[in-house]
DNA sequence: CTGTTAGCGCTTTCAT
DNA sequence: ATGAAAGCGCTAACAG
């Protein structure tokens, strides 16, 4: 049987408005507050959270729109968000849109219907007219003309530091070799900004740049490698293109990090403290959930926050990169 | 200004029972349930799902217990669990666990409170109390003496599997390296039946079993391999693990897999659908995500199910073993 | 087949 | 400071 405020009013002897206040933290006599505490847990009282999120159309949930789940860096930003989230009292929905704009809208619309506090998505749709209809709405590393609060790691910068750390540990001629898709990102301006800094720097590089979905990578690497040997520095667009590109290296025979040196984005690891994958860029990935989260409660709460939020990253050593000379 | 049932009721010129019933597939005359359904969208009506879950204590939501987001295999679990169940019309709140009894606890708890409908998790601490009140739950790689339902991947036959697949490759002398924590795990039979198998083919093998959280990782690995140096052939408790057991033995100056070879656990890949990270015992995944899915909505649907479901593995090729002889 | 109605458990006025 | 009472939007039982 379920033990709803009535019972506990008539254990303590009150109302259930009483009951109620004292679950509100609303004003109550202290010596009432104890009776009704003391009923509370002598029936094992626990409040119905769907009843009053139906009565006050707040449910305490928001949504989280990842996807896909084969980048690691989006389950890590998903734990850090659903931990920050848990800690302030919310639950997430986990919403896989797979990169499909479809079905994100599906789910941005599903999530209307169920009444979700916010979202925090890493979406790739245009999803402007939800916006408007004042969702409080927080998104990952893409900005859109309307706006939308975003938050996103300093990819310029780290393109800018790619290449100076690569000059730094002696290369000489350098690349850019990752993926891309159609939609603006801010992931694009890792290449732009290492380009921007090749430039201004006089230094030579060459650029692979390939439209996603990535089919034959392997091969499409070992061409370009191929034709390219004199490529001695290499950044790629995250640390799974880097991997990809050290073991098509290792097979033509060149050494990393003595021949060729890499650096990725995003500072991947296999587990918590332990070392990194590659030599990277690591984004904040923590700090971007918690100030996903904290930003995503601010406009819950009406607070009116700032629109752009960018992280600083840094380079971390993984063993695809040699000491400075 | 919010629609609910009574404006498209009366739109429609019927009672809200009625509107009820259409949303329900109750009984209905065709000709009534086409003028509902054309106020509905004439009035743009979206049901109010905390309203109905509040009604009928049925949320349509259940709850995805994970430990860590750090081993690519719960994230990938995660993934197809909610899919499934995003196809069945369920929603997923993530609840991650870090691996803390105390943590799961609260969130059975939370989950409990929110009136889930059920639990899908890969949880280490004893829930045989919650299991009792009678809450579906299906757990996944860990079973319990009461009669949990779970599912998990067939390590036994992986642990035989790796023996084989080694000895298949040329290997003379083989080793189980892992981690292990002190609560009882499926995954434990991965290194059991490594032993039994080898012992059963009277091959001679070593073993270094780690307990967990594990510290200088590099150097226990380093020392161990180096103590035994006649070691060719290598299965871990996962890929990740073998991922180190490579990179150590890289910076010994052993090739792999000329030298030696390693076959891991899980099957990992950076992306979907491309090549393994390394040689490896592939748990399936998507299976064993499907399996839960289904077995969880036939318990809530009061049908009773087998309470033990072992998914098959399989070898995968990912470049740390050479070609069989 | 369909309209009416009684709550589900909670929050929130409104009196007291 | 607190009790009484009015619903929130929906489903389900009951009449008709």
């Amino acid at each position: 049987m379920k033990i709803t405020m009535k019972e506990v009013a008539k254990l303590a002897g009150v109302g259930v408005g009483t009951v109620s206040r004292v679950l509100n933290n609303g004003s109550v006599k202290e010596s009432t507050r104890l009776k009704v505490e003391a009923a509370m847990k002598e029936l094992n009282y626990q409040p119905d959270l769907y009843a009053r999120s139906f009565k006050t159309n707040r449910t305490n949930t928001i949504a989280l729109i990842i996807p896909t789940v084969w980048h690691p860096f989006f389950s890590e930003f998903a734990w850090h968000v659903e931990h920050q989230l848990e800690k302030n009292n919310y639950k997430v929905y986990l919403c896989n849109s797979s990169g499909n704009a479809d079905k994100e809208q599906e789910y941005i619309q599903m999530v209307v219907q169920n009444k979700v506090d916010g979202i925090i998505g890493i979406t790739y749709s245009d999803i402007d007219q939800y916006i408007s209809s004042n969702l409080p709405f927080v998104s990952i590393d893409r900005y859109f003309t309307e706006d939308v609060i975003y938050v996103t790691a300093d990819n310029s910068a780290g393109g800018r530091l790619a290449v100076n750390e690569l000059r730094a540990r002696g290369c000489q001629k350098l690349a850019y070799i990752g993926g891309y898709q159609e939609t603006p990102n801010e992931t694009k301006n890792r290449r732009k900004y290492f380009e921007i800094e090749c430039q201004r720097l006089k230094q030579s590089y060459e650029i692979l740049d390939m439209l996603e979905p990535l089919t034959d990578l392997a091969d499409r690497l070992t061409e370009f490698l191929t034709a390219h040997p004199e490529i001695d520095g290499i950044f790629t667009i995250n640390d799974s293109m880097a991997l990809d590109v050290q073991r098509v290296l290792t097979k033509l025979g060149r050494r990393v990090p003595e021949d060729v040196q890499i650096i990725g984005f995003d500072g991947q690891r296999n587990r918590e403290g332990e070392k990194y994958l590659v030599s990277s860029i690591a984004q904040p990935v923590e700090l971007m959930g918690q100030t996903a989260v904290d930003l995503i409660l601010q406009v819950i709460n009406g607070q009116d926050v700032q629109q752009r939020t960018v992280l600083p990253v840094a380079f971390v050593e993984g063993g695809t990169t040699q000491s400075k000379e």
